[in-house]
DNA sequence: TTAAGTTAGTGTAAAATTAACACGAACAAA
DNA sequence: TTTGTTCGTGTTAATTTTACACTAACTTAA
């Protein structure tokens, strides 16, 4: 490598903010995964899974990697974020983060007791912790991002299970915006779309009628996507 | 600083995607601004605007300075875009880019024969040369980020000069998004929202009716946008 | 076995928004 | 003063969105 470039240089780190989501909950929460840090600075405080780039490695593949190593979750959703780089936000000198988001369903990706994950915890995103660094910004950007995105782009699905009822998605998604939708009109946007396929299961288990299942036909959506189609709830 | 952390770093840059707006034109295009390399690699193609960050400086503060160092223009609406990051992005070694858009107005802003800029020009989007590095993604990135923001947030004005003819808003819309609009039904609905203030004066000089001056009330927006305000188009 | 409690699943009508559409007014140039 | 060009303006039909309530299905407890 004949680098002609000499002067010192940020540090560079990815950060990752992993939403959860339990559909399994009666009043479910947007959750945040965060580690407890055991080494300074902000020892003993909570904060992001993430780690330095390396250098053979691409942003996208470090994200994935720490995800893994920190908390044992991979194969999930994940895209990057924002870039944060403000010169202090590291008191051990200059680094640069980029952020990424991850959505996960907290049924599939409880977390085991190997890996490092033993300091690591869910918080309702109402409820965090003070964060290290500047990661109570990080994730109020991922909040917006994901408010922003999930309107224009199924990506909601990424955090349900594979079979899902409809009241679950509807439930996921008055969690997301705050807000309520009225059932019979939420289903029949939903059902206009024609990306949902029954699965021809039932959720059952609950003292009332039992729901059918259904799941995302993804690669409906990925065909439709290519002649400009728009989602939108 | 006494930093831990000593592992090989990969060098961190900002590339700039200036987008510039000509409305004097009979048939406007989007523009991008490039510049002419003259040290290898790539010497001799185009490339965006861009270099190393500093390590005092935040990386919106180092896209701000590029820009004015390499093209002249300052105080300018700019944003942050994506992070590339591809291993082999640069053949000089490991750097990682940090993307910036920014909004100009063509006439406000033209390339004075001052700074380096000499070896600068203005494409058509649709006309880009090869560009060096990875930019050509980092501009089609630019491009989509562009299209889908200036759909819920006002943006475009920012193109603009700051009086403006309804009309040339319109051709703005209309080049930005590649479609057309009714006259009179975007005209109802830019109404509909109350951010444009009459200015008093008129567009002449053209051999037809003149058109009335109106310039953006960014006061009002951004009192309207803390109370959940959506602008759509 | 029956009653009580809870969630699933379904249609219609009113209101609001969006889309389609055409012509006189104003100005400069010939 | 005629011609050419852009400016500026309302109404109607179509579509989309909103509001709203009851029966079906299932479990549990009496």
């Amino acid at each position: 490598m004949s680098f002609t470039y000499k002067y010192p240089r940020p540090a560079l780190a990815v950060d990752c903010v992993i939403f959860g989501f339990d559909h399994t909950q009666e009043t479910p929460e947007l959750q945040t995964l965060c580690i407890e840090r055991n080494i300074a600075p902000f020892k003993g405080k909570w904060a992001l899974p993430g780690g330095f780039v390396q250098m053979d490695e691409t942003l996208d593949a470090a994200a994935a990697r720490e995800l893994k190593e920190e908390t044992g979750i991979e194969n999930v959703y994940i895209e990057q974020l924002y870039t944060f780089g403000a010169p202090d936000r590291d008191p051990r000198g200059r680094t640069v983060s980029v952020a990424y988001v991850a959505l996960v369903n907290l049924e599939k990706h409880h977390l085991d007791a190997g890996t490092d994950a033993k300091s690591a915890a869910w918080f309702p995103i109402n409820k965090l912790p003070a964060l290290a660094f500047d990661h109570k910004l990080v994730v109020k950007t991922a909040i917006e991002r994901l408010r922003g995105k999930v309107r224009y782009q199924p990506v909601g699905f990424e955090l349900l299970p594979d079979e899902f009822t409809l009241s679950e998605l509807q439930m996921l998604y008055e969690t997301i915006l705050e807000r309520t939708f009225d059932k019979r009109n939420f289903r029949k946007k939903i059902d206009g779309y024609g990306l949902l396929i029954e699965t021809g299961g039932m959720r059952r288990g609950k003292p009332n009628r039992a729901a059918k299942l259904y799941r995302f036909d993804s690669k409906r959506y990925k065909a439709l996507e290519k002649h400009g189609f728009l989602f939108e709830l």
